[in-house]
DNA sequence: GTATGTGAACCACTTCACAGCA
DNA sequence: TGCTGTGAAGTGGTTCACATAC
């Protein structure tokens, strides 16, 4: 096993992925960490220390080519494939996550659909109909599903992320307002607009309007 | 001024908040640094050293009474008054940010929300009606507004972004996908599931099924 | 007895600075 | 000359461990 890399690391990776693919549409051949730096907001260094975990892909004096090291970031990541989720809580979170358009054109495909409300189950939602959260180990059998998606109420999420974990679910995107307790080889991550509010409030708080 | 605070710890504070609020529904008076912990995922020490920065609130012995402690952390994050709040984009994701059920209980509240496409300006949303983005700023000039939040595409995000902050805003919370440039004095949240998807799957990734 | 608050020790990540290569 | 890759140095955050207070 190679040395273990810091999880910032990694949680910075998609993000350069992400300014690359924008340089390669625009054309550009060569980036160099100065430059790329200066567009993420991060040190050049960072960024020269990031990538020598995985390899060396830049070419002193000249920089990274911009395809080449994509397509690299690329396979780290495991983006050079599709993921398939499952999406259980099919409220108006639900419902506005499965539209989502930002999750196909990275390979991202919401497959199944769990809720536990018996009026909403049966239901159609952008092509899928709503399953039974009952029946989420048993639809998950066979299928190769590592992602699942929660968005139901935070009384519910534990629960539901327990079903997940027992139907081997190893990724978990959590929208609901708890911190999930589940085993070291699964991994979670929060989004929460309020938990984001709420800590730039705290810098934002007693800033009075400069007198003029 | 006092010695600066970690922003690693401004973002904890909320979490703790939240988990203190629903104790404080359960009718618990008072949590240890240790029970706290367990809930989180966090080592006791680390939430007795967080809230050290700020004053002592505990009492030896016993722990921390929930309510005094969570009434000290909403003072602390400004969370004892209401935020009024400016949407720019009103795409399908922009509706659902402002039909969003989370944000009202917590004293956020969308009072404006803008686009640029003439098609949709002066359409209603939920009660309000949609701004052209070039009134962003004579609209907020009198308002004391002081979040913004984008959800407008990817291309038109940092122009966007320019704007809320020559309005004024300090404090942006932003569904693009780019990495803002901002001033110091003006804090950015980024709310990205994809990036967030893109790093879990680099853990899961190879993670072939254990023979059985 | 029990749990906080906090310097000190520790650890992890970031930045430096330069050798090495194109 | 220009920019990468990387040990070494530096910085910042976490955890320890214990004096202190209830």
């Amino acid at each position: 096993m190679p040395i273990a890399i810091p999880e910032v690391v990694i949680d910075r990776l998609p993000v350069y992925a992400r300014a690359l693919a924008l340089l390669e549409r625009q054309g550009r051949d060569v980036v160099s960490s100065q430059e790329l730096g200066e567009q993420l907001g991060v040190t050049p260094a960072q960024i020269r220390k990031d990538l020598s975990y995985f390899g060396r892909f830049g070419k002193q004096g000249r920089g990274y080519n911009v395809g080449r090291l994509l397509a690299e970031l690329r396979q780290i990541l495991g983006l050079t494939r599709d993921w398939s989720m499952v999406l259980v809580g099919v409220g108006r979170l639900g419902r506005a996550i499965v539209g989502y358009a930002g999750f196909a054109p990275q390979g991202y495909r919401i497959v199944e659909v769990f809720d536990s409300d018996p009026e909403i189950v049966g239901s159609n939602v952008d092509g899928l109909t709503v399953k039974p959260v009952d029946d989420l180990e048993s639809a998950l059998r066979d299928q190769k599903i590592e992602i699942g998606i929660v968005a139901v109420p935070g009384a519910n999420a534990q629960d539901v992320i327990d079903k997940l974990v027992a139907a081997g679910v190893k990724a978990i995107l959590n929208y609901a307002p708890i911190a999930a307790q589940v085993p070291l080889d699964v991994h979670v991550k929060d989004i929460d607009p309020v938990l984001a509010l709420q800590s730039m409030t705290f810098y934002v708080k007693d800033q009075t309007s400069p007198a003029k």
